[in-house]
DNA sequence: CATGAATGAGGATTCATTCAT
DNA sequence: TATGAATGAATCCTCATTCAT
């Protein structure tokens, strides 16, 4: 999709390109993002932004796939890290989430506007994208865990996967916008809130239901 | 807010009007919602909803502050129903979330994109009015199963207030947009839904940390 | 123009309108007047207005018209006071004026917009009746300086008539709107304007053209 | 303010642009201009005129800003030219007048309407900016007129500049819009103004207070 | 008579996109 | 390849006026 005029600009200015159009889009959502404000921080010409990506939509799933192939990476590793038990695995996993969250601020808000948002575009491909990811990936760590008996045998692996994935969602959500839940905790750092994470997820996973 | 024109209104048409607003901003957020089309399909003049309304924000507060005196009318009903179990209250609770979702669905819509987006006008008020109340609710709700010894004496209750008010409204998400977790679970219902919840608070709550 | 309604109101609510809506022409102009914020400083309904003045020019044209015939009054009065010089006509005309706009600012402001505003409705036609008022008393008032000597026999009338009509209405200007030539003096009073008034008049109609 | 795309049009679209903008200001002022019917009579997007000026007021500023210092021009350069009397400077300085009126009428125009209405945006800035300029012209001149002893050497000032300007300011209103005063004086051409304005001056200024 | 709901043209402004230079 | 001027549809909003109640 994207050009090749914009691959070979020179490093530092397709990171700044790439940047600013972020934050845009992190500030704004989609539709409110306006390209005449990018260009305007950016100091150029607007027809280059349409050489580049074609047109706004393109801009974004640049931004946007680079995003969720860059949210992969890490579960990969932890996955492939060899001697690991089930609940250390899933420890990382929210400690990679929360990491992603620090490094990529601007897109895990966007992310989230997307959540909501059913006029994103391409929001069917991108979340389908990233829940099957999350999905393959915790499925494999459930697996995991029967295999090694740290989880019953009977455990309904598909139902198991979805409350995980359900937990560990919105948990990163109150970490990522800490407003939405303060004023109600005087002040709930993020060991607290991880330890408070695992225990409803190691009395939790308990009691989910197992396959009839 | 509103000007007495729209209150003088045929309960029929006042109905028809609130309507096709709420829908259209369930349906584009705040920002990307448009008077014209509102206009349009309930066609009347447009002059006539700044009439009613002042502008487009007026017609916003309208919705969304009786969504947010709506919504807290059943929570009141079961803190003051007697003779309740705290975890009675605390899955009534949950239901009445649910049931707000049915009843209302565009306007718990609405709250989502709110959660979100920065630039919706009137957030920080509405927000904090939704939270300040559940969170007094909450409270309550807790100080009395201290009270009954459901729960233990030595609870921070704060911390209890944070997590259920988290741990409710991040599972509320997943009823009102059941295709955020789908291709998941095959069939998430709203029972199986409701057992894994009460699970995770039974146990949960007993790991939330104690006053030092 | 005006129906009979409008007159058989009672007389405080009658002036009521009459002072609200000079003032918003005043502040406003006749364009950017809005008939919404007269009324809903009233408190009246919209449709009274109209049927009062039939349209926006009929209240203008009621109001300004009975302007007119104010300001016409005092005139003939010192034109008709008998045993008075023609110099102390004159500053007693000066003095009129500024009572005038003392006692009427409002209705002073729309003629100082209506000046220079050629697309006010009704300007030609009430600023021609100003004008002619004024000319024939200017008139007048010269014929009788040159009866009684005051004035020499050889003096152009017209000529007297249309550069006292310029000084004084000018004059009046910035008796009205101070702020117009504020910055300049440090405090020029009415005495002291009135003085220098008097003074170039002495002087500066002894060199007025006489008929050839 | 002034975009550059602006500045880097043809000269003569520019000059199209810059005209019929000015026109439409002088004709109906600045809240009644129609920048509608601006684009309309040029030919033009909507658009183009607001990435211009960005947008109506900018347009505006554009357009006045230049005229202040076009208005401001001739008076430097009649006070740079050596040799002058006094009462020479001041003749000249009432045709500079005339002549601006003269070229730029549509300039003019715009000024009269600003002078009376208070809503008039940039209006303070403006009018402050032109009065001060004028201030300090005649203070400049009427203080080399007092060195010359052609004015006496007690003349307070202030004062004097303070008549002048309004004196000067004010018949040019007459020469400018000679409606004002038509129907009052059979034909008061140019020479015969300016002698008036002159007598005026010479007797006058005899008379202007001296300072304590 | 008084009311005030309804109207719809017109206001200024923003926007993504195109294309000649 | 990069530019940025041009576009025009769409945005929210205001207004004087009409007319059924």
């Amino acid at each position: 999709m994207t050009k090749n005029t914009f691959e070979n600009l020179p490093d530092e200015k397709r990171q700044r390109v790439l940047d600013e159009a972020t934050t845009e889009f992190a500030e704004h959502g989609y539709h409110q993002a306006s390209i005449n404000r990018i260009v305007e921080r950016l100091g150029i010409a607007k027809g280059s932004l349409f050489k580049y990506f074609g047109n706004k939509q393109g801009l974004f799933e640049h931004i946007f796939s680079r995003a969720v192939s860059d949210f992969k990476k890490p579960l990969k590793a932890i996955r492939d890290t060899p001697g690991l038990g089930f609940f250390e695995r899933i420890e990382q996993s929210f400690l990679a989430g929360t990491r992603f969250v620090d490094a990529h601020p601007n897109l895990y808000r966007i992310y989230l506007k997307m959540l909501f948002n059913e006029n994103f575009p391409l929001r069917e491909r991108f979340l389908g994208e990233i829940r099957g990811a999350h999905a393959k990936y915790l499925r494999q760590l459930i697996e995991g865990g029967v295999r090694d008996g740290q989880l019953p045998a009977a455990l309904d692996v598909e139902m198991a996967v979805f409350t995980l994935h359900a937990v560990m969602d919105r948990f990163l959500q109150g970490y990522a916008v800490p407003s939405l839940d303060n004023g109600l905790a005087p002040a709930a750092s993020l060991p607290e809130q991880a330890r408070a994470l695992a225990a409803f997820l190691r009395h939790g996973l308990a009691d989910i239901p197992t396959q009839e």
